[in-house]
RNA sequence: CGCGGGGUGGAGCAGCCAGGUAGCUCGUCGGGCUCAUAACCCGAAGGCCGUAGGUUCAAAUCCUACCCCCGCAA
């Protein structure tokens, strides 16, 4: 079966890995543009268009998907399936039924809940116990389409949504080389109307915490929100990511900082376990107490 | 040549602009207090101040080059 692979980040490039080691003849990967990237501005190559490089795959990195010229291009490859795991942009009817089998999707998250671009950062904010991927017949909605498979796992309650993020990559995987097997089988069910949520795409202005939030949903933001964009607040004028926190007990106002690193909420205590500051190398809530001299001192 | 911050005893920082005795909060070790302690008190060890040059009577501090780390923006 050719398949034609359409995705970008790391969370594709799992899956990616998989058809391919599953032995599947992958003829084409499709892949958002190069873009400057890092300290330096460097132009590097998304991951799963370095790793179709490595093993002789043809790439496609269009600018525009939405003009006649792509979906001829895809068309050109005469494919029998499209395989779709976070490309980053929204394609047409036509390229969707340009393959004979048309596209298939992998979602990180248990549809219908968390339709949309970053699911897998919301289900972390959102605090749910539980998560999972979905593979979907695509169709042209923003992933409307049937069910084909689906696996759930719970999250952890440390779990961080990079740690998912890496997690749910593995379990799409195998889900998809499973569905790809059985494809023929298999028969889409079409989504419930109840339960959706859509799960927009994050900005960097996200991060931003609010200490008079309860401590318990702060965690939720610093676990939700990490790796990218990462949350932070305001020390003396420069931003203080708080790249770890757990909640605690404690009577403290919101933003003021006190033994122990511990920050104020609206509720409860938020302890900082790891923090950064600009130019600075990440530090542990002590260290960073032991440093700055905050105690007694205020975020916001 | 995208913008910027930083490398100082084991950790995190100050000192640098206005060169001239190595500082702070911890940690470690010893002693004291205490029923006890991560608490408190006293004392000690531990640093060629990233590397290599230069200026100077004198360089952590000023100048040059290089190495390494990081933030922003994308």
């Amino acid at each position: 079966m050719r398949i034609g692979f359409f995705g970008t980040p790391s969370f594709a490039l799992t899956s990616l890995e998989a058809l391919h080691a599953a032995g599947h003849d992958i003829a084409l990967v499709v892949a958002q543009p190069d873009k400057p990237s890092g300290r330096g501005n460097q132009v590097v190559p998304p991951v799963t268009v370095a790793f179709a490089r490595a093993h002789f795959i043809t790439t496609l990195q269009a600018a525009k998907v939405r003009v006649p010229e792509f979906a001829g291009q895809i068309e050109a490859a005469k494919l029998d399936l499209g395989v779709v795991v976070a490309y980053g942009r929204i394609l047409t009817a036509r390229v969707l039924a340009a393959p004979r089998l048309g596209c298939i999707n992998v979602h990180g998250s248990l549809l219908p809940r968390w339709r949309g671009a970053a699911p897998v950062q919301w289900s972390v904010l959102a605090g749910d116990a539980e998560t999972g991927v979905c593979i979907m017949q695509m169709d042209e909605g923003l992933d409307t389409g049937g069910v084909l498979a689906r696996a759930s796992t719970p999250i952890g309650t440390r779990e961080t949504a990079g740690d998912l993020y890496d997690r749910l990559a593995g379990i799409g995987a195998d889900l998809l080389v499973d569905t790809v097997a059985r494809l023929p089988t298999l028969t889409p069910v079409p989504q419930p109307a109840d339960g959706i949520t859509h799960a927009r795409m994050l900005q960097k202005s996200d991060g931003k915490l609010d200490f008079t939030l309860p401590a318990s949903e702060l965690d939720c933001r610093v676990r939700g929100l990490s790796p990218w964009p990462g949350a932070y607040a305001m020390f003396r004028g420069e931003p203080l990511k708080i790249l770890e926190a757990a909640p605690v007990s404690a009577t403290v106002a919101p933003g003021a900082i006190a033994r122990d690193a511990v920050v104020g909420t609206g509720a409860g205590g938020l302890r900082l376990l790891r923090v950064q500051l600009p130019g600075k190398k990440p530090v542990s809530g002590a260290d960073f107490m032991n440093g700055a001299r905050a105690l007694g001192e205020t975020l916001c």
